[in-house]
DNA sequence: GTGGGTGCAAATGTTTTGCACTCGG
DNA sequence: CCGAGTGCAAAACATTTGCACCCAC
């Protein structure tokens, strides 16, 4: 279940060539809260990274936090909701979707008989009991894509 | 694309039934935290709600989260992301989807060609750019599932 | 050497909690 | 009536920021 070495030196080879392309340097901060999440699949939060990390080197949890951000930005890890900061909230419980633009947080609800209708796999089913299915689309809205532009573009 | 007020009213109906299952009191603070939800497609946060309902009502902040948390559990209203608290992290940059569990936070991770073959319906495309496409798979893990009953049934 | 990265500490933002008072059932 | 719900204020978390110092490039 858990990762091999070979898996995880794959990992930090990604994550060396994403630091490289986005002009981000290799510090040692960098490397050592990479190889935590590389290492772990529990998908851990920023704590949990700073308390394993501090166990090896010393990193303020601040760091552990900018050093995340920037991992993100550069595309070497992922978080696994998209949307930062306050809880949001929907009236509507009707099975549903969502539409999140990842620049200003606008969502958007759509329904989709195709996705109502997915039949998780046995070995997922094994894990626990499935409540609900919600798919989460990831993107950027037209409206922060024209600021970004300047033109509505596509 | 707003809701009609007979939306809204069904809406409300289906609010006040889920309290009275839940033996939740119908209070004025409820009835209008919950209709500020109701009335919008925004997905607005305890804050954006308390703003709404203060020009009504008054209503403290603390009471706003109360009533959300008590609606949430009660199934009248529901939250765009399954996780609370503290963003969590993955460095697996792969195309993947998650199976979460809402009592004790667990996310694991599992593949689907399935899910990855999903295109989008042409009108949500229509709303912007999308990047990828996460589904979230709410439950109950197994542990926890033990944890309440005392013991391993299905 | 120099600008990006880090540590520290303090600020900001989000959510929860203890306690006394109030009101819905 | 009486306990669930509320308001207030303070605490507990989660995250960001300003500034001085340091090191990867």
């Amino acid at each position: 279940m858990s990762l091999t070495s070979a898996e995880i030196q794959q990992r930090q080879a990604r994550m060396l060539a994403a630091c490289r392309r986005d002009g981000l340097r290799i510090t040692r901060q960098r490397t050592e809260v990479y190889r935590e999440i590389a290492a772990t699949e529990a998908h851990p939060d920023a704590e949990a990274i700073h308390a394993r990390v501090t166990r090896r080197i010393a990193v303020s949890l601040d760091t552990v936090y900018r050093t995340l951000a920037a991992l993100e930005k550069a595309g070497a890890i992922g978080r696994v909701s998209a949307l930062h900061g306050a809880a949001r909230f929907d009236a509507n419980t009707a099975k549903h979707h969502h539409f999140v633009c990842t620049e200003c947080g606008l969502v958007r609800d759509f329904s989709s008989a195709e996705l109502d209708a997915y039949c998780p796999p046995e070995a997922v089913r094994q894990w626990g009991e499935i409540l609900s299915v919600h798919a989460e689309l990831r993107g950027i809205c037209n409206q922060c894509r024209e600021a970004r532009t300047g033109s509505p573009g596509a």
